[in-house]
DNA sequence: TCTAGCGGAATTTTT
DNA sequence: TTCCGCTAGA
């Protein structure tokens, strides 16, 4: 057996600026701390810290952005654990870990809330409500109250609900959120002010809470005196990593939680933040030492990641940025190749020369896990996972469209929010919706006659259905007893979504034609449910830590295989690649066209094209198709322009290559080109 | 009261 | 190209 190592010892891993930081005391502390200065290592040695110095694991709240970092960070803490003797290495002895209060600020809150739901008068079996749920219930109100109807279009209801979730999240007026980000629905102030108040009330009805209320909740709990306390009685250090990307509303927990800063730890890097539009402020991070008194500040500065070619094109990237952001990052490693910016023909040209290299880089002995493919958008990856299909390269994608929001799925899940919540009219009216011959109207009655009977099911048995659901009724009343008889067994809840999918599965090939597909992701949402023994557990786990790709829903046979990582920035914040590609570096997708009406927009652009470019710790490759064609094997295409963000002087630290197979590429695009988007648009002119 | 079909609009990033 | 909302016919 390893012999076990002392504090000092374990944090004789770290630097000098490290080593401060991870044995800081109970004083305020903010972590300023560059791309790949070894952010996540401070951080968990921090935590490992304060358990050495006697802190009792279960009161140490870790708040990080993402399920995976907070998985990742206490699987850290616990190899550093297993060093310091404090536990065996054995899964049972893993139990220090285990008790840290690690996740993030939704997990956390809904958590805490379920635990003091009664301090606050709320009733702690609420459900919660996605993003599009959330979207349906706002869509319920706005057309009872008549608004679809207006002389001048309505917004929309993800419109509406970003206006709302923005006034929450930046405590701010509407009238303020309408005039800086909306400013083409001002004309609706009054209707949205009216349409906020009764989806407030709905949701208040129906005992839901949407992702902002989980925010909401905790905070109006935390200036509860008598909740807050409670909750303040329950923890002696917190940790909040990404700083940067948190907005007033967290910022203000925070404060609750510790009004004085005592045992809170923030880190962060203000070059990186990239969720404004989640009302995430930077202000947060800058201001945090005028917020709380005596904070100590400590610079992390030497990069521990990328190579010193790497770092200096990245820091010329971010050096253009007009909020100048004083940090230079260097590194020891001083060798290694330049990156590298390819000019290719066109998009499938890009695919191949990143699958040649990929594979090329395999050869060389690393493996596809140590590498990764970054995109902007969801959608600009469909190409490249056409050609790794087809050449057998595995890989995982994150980010985009999540499995849990697939219409197959929520349709699913929708049967036992019904029966965990009959108040939950989001779902019982998409479950009755399902029935052929039940349409909106029939099934709002028996929505209300539901709640009216207090959720008994004897309501649905006396229904008399409508004759073209006179097949199916019998069948799904029988399914929604056995829903709602709970027997307490281990396997109930797969149990349950077994007999779902069994009366689902005929509905479903009746809607859609790819029905194969659907049904497979069925029978994997059941292999999940078998993890759980909670419904309710299963359904809030399933809304707020959903399986991050596809294939993760494979579960464990594929954990050992090895692939290939394809991620949206912003879902690879954090991470670390051997070799890194980041696709369509053209104007219109880095930066977005979709954010290029302002100033700041355009400063969060680059900051997310700084992101991308420093997750690479050898290899970095920028790709720039210069053709896009306006449809499928049509010739008609216009010529791209390279992203704003790699002028000439900053290019000098890139080495440019040509893809094979476009000779004549290079010096073309040097002429003045146009916008794809405004070409694509002149079309009809 | 349901549903199919039509026309117009929008189209990112995430908890 | 897909998605949303409305209308008209069953």
């Amino acid at each position: 057996m390893k012999a076990v190592a002392g504090i000092d010892e374990v944090l004789g891993e770290l630097n000098s600026q490290q080593r401060s930081a991870a044995s800081h005391g109970l004083s305020p502390l903010l972590i300023v701390a560059g791309a790949g200065t070894g952010k996540t290592s401070t951080l968990t040695h921090r935590v490992a810290y304060h358990i050495a110095q006697g802190v009792d694991p279960g009161r140490i709240l870790l708040l990080t952005f993402t399920r995976r970092a907070a998985a990742e960070m206490l699987r850290r803490v616990d190899s550093i654990l297993t060093q310091l003797g404090k536990q065996d290495a054995t899964a049972q002895g893993r139990i220090s870990s285990r008790r840290i209060w690690g996740g993030t600020f939704h997990a956390i809150g809904s958590r805490l809330l379920r635990q003091c739901a009664k301090s606050i008068n709320l009733s702690p079996e609420f459900s919660i409500l996605d993003r599009s749920d959330a979207e349906d219930l706002l869509n319920l109100a706005r057309s009872d109250l008549g608004f679809a109807k207006e002389i001048k279009r309505f917004p929309l209801k993800g419109t509406c609900l970003s206006i709302y979730s923005r006034c929450v999240n930046s405590q701010t007026s509407v009238e303020h959120v309408l005039k800086t980000a909306y400013p083409w629905c001002q004309d609706f102030e009054t209707q949205l002010k009216q349409l906020f108040k009764a989806y407030t009330d709905r949701k208040e009805a129906q005992n839901c809470l949407d992702y902002d209320d989980l925010l909401l909740f905790w905070d109006a709990m935390m200036s509860n005196e008598a909740a807050a306390s409670i909750v303040r009685e329950k923890f002696d250090c917190i940790l909040v990593d990404e700083y940067q990307d948190t907005n007033l509303l967290q910022s203000s927990i925070l404060k609750g939680l510790s009004p004085d800063g005592q045992g809170v730890t923030v880190v962060g890097d203000d070059a990186q933040s990239i969720y404004s539009f989640r009302a995430a402020t930077v202000r947060n991070i800058l201001d945090f030492p005028k917020q709380y008194q005596g904070t100590t500040v400590i610079t992390l500065e030497e990069n521990y990641r990328s190579t010193q070619p790497i770092l200096n094109a990245t820091n010329a990237v971010i050096a253009l940025s007009s909020e100048r952001h004083e940090k230079n990052l260097w590194s020891q490693r001083e060798n290694g190749p330049p990156p590298v910016m390819v000019d290719c023909y066109d998009e499938e040209e890009q695919s191949h020369y990143i699958i040649d290299r990929v594979l090329e880089r395999r050869e060389q002995g690393v493996p596809l896990m140590n590498q990764s493919v970054l995109f902007r958008a969801s959608h600009h990856s469909l190409e490249l996972e056409i050609s790794l299909a087809e050449r057998n390269i595995p890989f995982h994608k994150y980010g985009g469209l999540k499995f849990i929001e697939a219409a197959h799925i929520k349709d699913l899940m929708a049967f036992m929010r019904l029966a965990e919540n009959p108040r939950d009219t989001v779902a019982t009216l998409r479950t009755l919706l399902l029935i052929p011959g039940i349409g909106p109207i029939r099934a709002r009655k028996i929505s209300n006659d539901l709640i009216e009977a207090d959720g008994r099911i004897d309501v649905l048995e006396k229904m008399k259905p409508p004759k073209a659901a006179a097949e199916e009724w019998p069948a799904f009343v029988e399914l929604m007893k056995l829903l709602m008889k709970r027997t307490g067994k281990k396997t109930e809840v797969a149990e349950e979504l077994h007999a779902i999918r069994k009366f689902y599965a005929p509905l479903l090939e009746l809607k859609h034609d790819n029905a194969r597909m659907r049904l497979r992701d069925l029978e994997q949402l059941e292999q999940i449910a078998s993890r759980y023994q909670d419904r309710n557990t299963f359904l809030t786990q399933m809304t707020l830590d959903p399986p991050s790709s596809t294939q993760d829903l494979a579960g464990d046979p594929h954990l050992d295989e090895d692939y290939l990582t394809l991620s949206t920035i912003h879902s690879a914040k954090g991470l670390e690649w051997d070799s890194v590609y980041v696709l369509h570096a053209a104007d219109g997708n880095i930066p977005s066209d979709m954010a290029t009406e302002d100033e700041s927009q355009i400063e969060e652009e680059r900051r997310l094209f700084y992101v991308a470019l420093t997750r690479a710790k050898q290899h970095l490759y920028v790709m720039f198709p210069q053709r896009y064609y306006f449809r499928r094997n049509s010739d008609r295409h216009s010529f791209a322009q390279l992203t704003r963000f790699l002028p000439p002087d900053t290019l000098r630290h890139f080495e440019r290559r040509t893809a094979e197979g476009s000779a004549d590429t290079a010096e073309s695009i040097d002429g003045p080109t146009l916008d794809v988007r405004s070409q694509i648009k002149s079309m009809w002119d």
